[in-house]
DNA sequence: ATCCTGAATCGACAGACATCAATGCAGCCC
DNA sequence: GGGCTGCATTGATGTCTGTCGATTCAGGAT
């Protein structure tokens, strides 16, 4: 049944409007911190702007300057992280995009729409 | 005028549309790193939810079982992606969010509106 | 000036992480 | 079967990071 570990539990409703429980955030920050580095973020756009929707690893692998098992490990992250699945098809493996997890992280950062922010450029207090 | 050292260059497309650069992942890895941690997420929540779009770093410090340098070293680690950003006035300091670091992310997890998924509930692969 | 308070910085340390070479495992082909 | 290829796992190693106590710095109050 492919690990998909945890990080399902993603129902909060925006990381901006109240804040976060210790629980929510560690199951976010999961997300994230599989997001925050740049070999992943790389392997994920390349997997997710694939036409066809997947890629097989031996078409990820040549576009790093990294060894076959490092780039294995970050897939690896990717997929427990729910960013990405995998399948095997013969001898190759193939990944593709989550796309409900991205979703997802673009609607926590995203602001409900009528917040008016407090207007930093002209405070109102300091001059000079 | 405060470190804000870099992770503005963030003017990429989308992250999912296209591959990134190798210089666009290192500059968003940042940003996502930042994130990756769920002592910052919940700062990052705190602050950007409070009501007058800023807090008090007293206010923050309580709010956690950590020392009061630690919570100093992840609001620096977050106004260094440039999610918030802060003030002095007298005694206290006062952090706010960013919002348009946090609607750049968005946007970079977003993806375009008409992106047909293939269907994965019925893989089409077999036919033809 | 002296003291006090709130916040940032420094130095140290344990745990986590990225990376590699070596190995293991699964599926193809002869 | 035997050998080959593609990918995952293991074990080791150097680096990064989260945390703390101690210290320092900035501003107000006495």
């Amino acid at each position: 049944m492919l690990g998909q570990d945890d990080a399902a539990g993603l129902c909060c409703p925006g990381l901006l409007t109240a804040p976060l429980d210790e629980d929510q955030a560690v199951e976010l920050a999961k997300v994230f911190k599989a997001l925050g580095d740049p070999v992943r973020l790389r392997l994920l756009s390349m997997i997710a702007s694939r036409a066809g929707g997947e890629v097989c690893v031996c078409d990820l692998t040549p576009a790093f300057d990294l060894s076959q098992p490092t780039i294995s490990h970050h897939l690896k992250l990717l997929r427990q992280a729910g960013l990405i699945d995998c399948e095997r098809r013969g001898t190759w493996v193939y990944y593709w995009l989550v796309p409900e997890m991205t979703d997802r992280l673009a609607a926590i950062l995203t602001r409900p729409a009528g917040e008016a922010l407090p207007d930093r450029t002209a405070p109102a207090g300091a001059a000079s």
